[in-house]
RNA sequence: CGGGGCGUGGCGCAGCCUGGUAGCGCGCUUGUUUUGGGUACAAGAGGCCCCCGGUUCGAGUCCGGGCGCCCCGACCA
């Protein structure tokens, strides 16, 4: 993208509303605006943020099996009568009338969409397990939406939700999908915890929350330091083989997480000193297992190997897409703005023109654009350098392609990694090579 | 929902107490200048002062009502 031509408005000045870091940054940096309170409209930049965590949140759903659906935003009441939440969901559930007066709902989840979907189309055990998930925007009409993106009141979510025919299924389900979850949070670039957490009325371990480390989240997190080490794209765990997955469930509950409210200090003093490890956690992710609550209320059933109807077991696992914007944000920025993971960049790279118009620059430039015209930023405006400069590391690119008549007339060009600082003199064809584009 | 604050060109703000010509910085436009970290000068454009009502000869300013937004607290992916 030209950004001469590109819907790219950058502020000089901070927006007034703005408290915390990653949402100034968002605002400076032209990826959102927002409409009204705690909803927002995403700006180009922005778009293609949450689009590339969505695509790596798709691909390991996929991964583990997960097929993907999309379900509405607008749902009927008469679905939550049946499970009893529309009278037990409070004033955050957005309610709606249509023209003929029949009640609407703007979906702040989906298990009664999905039970319902599930019921009236799957009928025998033989086809469990199941595991459907959509990425759709929910509205939760929170009392004070704060912190830009981070709790707005319109998100966007990956919502999964499994169906099994026992308990054990279940839980083989949801240490699956705590695997993918872990992959999804190493391939964005950060540090995620699980941490147990409330279950709630079902009672039991099966709820998990993941904390973002930032040193602006709202809960102090404990944690065993192996969580930091494990790489989870290279440790062969198939989620497809229930050994696995209990290997990962034991290596679950034996190295220690926590958020403060359920920091134990005596399994805490088990952890061996070096390993100690705490900080600052922003929620992005919740799983939780809640057996056959719905399916009971709202009578799904399926028939069993012997015959017999039985209500499946379903467990639902969130991600907060759009909350993860602004937790990465706040995970990874300096002074001067973003520093985007590569993994979900806007663009891998900007191409500074320090001098547009002088001929030399202009063709060098253009020889690095057309390489990956789609992937680049090309800061082709009539701006100062300094201008430049500063947009770049505002908008957090990886790579600065930075081009001016000083190196150009020698064929050579100037790269700068955004997250250590870090300059290279190189040739022409060193730039490309070092940048992926030869 | 309880407590607090704010609404004035695109953004950040002053003016309101004590009513009388609507201001400043940034941004924007044009020209000159500058050219490796937000350049300088000059000339411009741009405002139902959130809305409705009231008081007054006269309201951005005073009074009443409404709407919107933000902050602190209890709640949440």
């Amino acid at each position: 993208m030209r950004l001469s031509q590109a819907f790219q408005p950058t502020l000089k000045e901070v927006p007034a509303e703005a408290q915390i870091m990653s949402h100034r940054l968002m605002l400076r940096a032209g990826l959102i605006r927002q409409t009204a309170s705690g909803i927002y409209t995403w700006l180009p930049a922005g778009l293609r943020v949450l689009r590339n965590i969505a695509q790596i949140v798709r691909e390991e759903q996929d991964g583990v099996g997960a097929q993907e659906v999309l379900m509405p935003t607008l749902q009927s009441a008469e679905l939550w009568k049946r499970s009893g939440r529309y009278d037990a969901y409070g004033p955050e559930m957005l309610r709606i009338q249509d023209r003929q007066k029949r009640e609407l709902l703007y979906g702040p989840t989906n298990e009664e969409v999905v039970t319902d979907l599930f019921g009236s189309t799957v009928k025998s055990y033989r086809e469990l397990p199941k595991t459907l998930y959509h990425i759709q925007w929910k509205f939760r009409d929170e009392i004070r939406p704060r912190f830009g993106v981070m709790r707005g009141r319109e998100f966007y979510m990956k919502d999964a939700y499994s169906f099994d025919a026992s308990y054990e299924g279940a839980v083989s389900s949801y240490y699956r999908m705590m695997l993918s979850y872990l992959r999804i949070f190493r391939r964005l670039g950060i540090k995620a915890v699980p941490t147990a957490a409330d279950t709630g009325p079902i009672g039991g371990d099966l709820s998990h929350e993941f904390q973002v480390l930032a040193p602006t989240g709202e809960s102090e997190v404990f944690y065993d330091s192996r969580w930091d080490e494990i790489d989870w794209d290279k440790e062969d765990l198939d989620g497809n083989r229930p050994e696995d997955l209990k290997k990962l469930q034991d290596l679950v509950s034996t190295t220690y997480s926590a958020t403060d409210e359920k920091h134990d200090t005596a399994a805490w003093e088990q952890v061996p000193q070096e390993r100690q490890a705490s900080g600052r956690g922003i929620e992005v992710g919740h799983i939780f297992y809640f057996g056959t609550k719905y399916t009971e209320a709202m009578g799904v059933e399926v028939s069993g190997a012997d015959g017999a109807a039985f209500h499946p077991h379903m467990g639902s696992y969130g991600v907060g897409v759009s909350r993860l914007v602004g937790a990465i944000i706040e995970a990874s920025h300096d002074d001067n703005g973003i520093i985007w993971p590569e993994s979900i960049a806007p663009y891998r790279a900007a191409i500074l023109n320090l001098r547009s118009g002088d001929d030399t620059c202009d063709a060098l430039c253009e020889r690095f654009y057309q390489c990956a015209p789609d992937d680049i930023l090309y800061d082709d405006r009539s701006e100062r350098a300094g201008v430049k400069f500063n947009d770049a590391d505002l908008l957090g690119h990886p790579w600065q392609i930075i081009i001016g008549p000083r190196g150009a007339k020698n064929g050579m060009v100037e790269l700068k990694e955004r997250a250590t600082g870090e300059r290279f003199e190189l040739s022409v064809d060193e730039a490309l090579k070092k940048l992926g584009l030869a």
